[in-house]
DNA sequence: TATCATGACGTTATTTTATAACATACCAAA
DNA sequence: TTTGGTATGTTATAAAATAACGTCATGATA
């Protein structure tokens, strides 16, 4: 995943992944929310609502803000998007089959979105809470910086 | 702090060390800037700009938006306020002397933010992201439940 | 103390992000 | 084939944030 040189495979993956997780589900992936979530799939960055309003509205001018904003509030209930919410942006989820909290690493270069999904960090998370008594039913964590690549290339 | 009894003593300390600091960095806390402060420590919860704004507009017709997000960015910039991004509001620092990331508990009952400071939790992120070489520059965790008094009241 | 550069604030307008509320269409099970 | 839930269309508005430019205060320096 971290070096797509095919980024159709991607796409394609995030789709069957979307197609399968939805018939297990019972939901329903229109093909509305099905095209919201191959816009968002289109690259690695995040996609801002009103950036996949206008992709929409070129190939179908009925669309409007809630329609947008539906399919998008479809695919986080699936897990199949995560909300970016220092960038008030979406992102697709690259392991929607196990169900997790967002722990994201945005680069501030390439706009690139990765998941951080290690184990420890939960755990650390965890024994960070245990002693203040409070009982978590979301954890998201959002870390700015540069890619690994990004880095190489400004070092 | 996880008990203020008096609360006028929280809003006094953040106030005086906000004054001190500001000196010590050769900021200016003018009173628009050292009233918005006031305003946000008036609890321990997350405030709304557009909250602040029309507390304001009750004491001077002439703050418009602008105003307040100035004020809001210069008390980001001195360390003394935290964003929180997931509900677009804004939450005074409880320790603004050391610098630190955004390490919030958000309780969804009561609606009060605390700061999660423990360092094993950095070194824990640190360590989850040594391998993947990820640069970090800013990272943010923001987590919501039930804060340990109201987790009490709902078992 | 005059002046002048900077920063703080005022003002107007607009942009960006998101939702409320109600209407219509579709689909699947009884 | 009715019917009830779900999906989408539609209109309007709310909520959050910023752009761009003007004015005023302040304090450093000549």
């Amino acid at each position: 995943m971290s070096h797509c040189t095919h980024h159709d495979h991607c796409l394609a993956h995030a789709l069957d992944q979307a197609e399968t997780l939805c018939q297990s589900h019972g939901a329903r992936l229109t093909p509305l929310r099905r095209r919201v979530l191959e816009l968002i799939w289109a690259s690695h960055e995040a996609v801002k609502a009103y950036d996949l309003l206008n992709r929409l509205s070129t190939e179908d001018h009925t669309v409007k803000p809630p329609t947008v904003y539906r399919a998008l509030d479809f695919l986080l209930e699936q897990g199949l998007i995560h909300r970016v919410d220092s960038l008030n942006a979406f992102v697709g989820c690259t392991h929607p089959n196990e169900p997790h909290e967002a722990r994201l690493l945005i680069c501030t270069r390439c706009g690139r979105v990765d998941e951080l999904a290690t184990p420890e960090l939960d755990d650390a998370i965890a024994r960070a809470l245990a002693p203040t008594g409070f009982q978590p039913t979301r954890a998201r964590l959002e870390i700015h910086g540069l890619c690994a690549d990004c880095a190489k290339k400004a070092s």
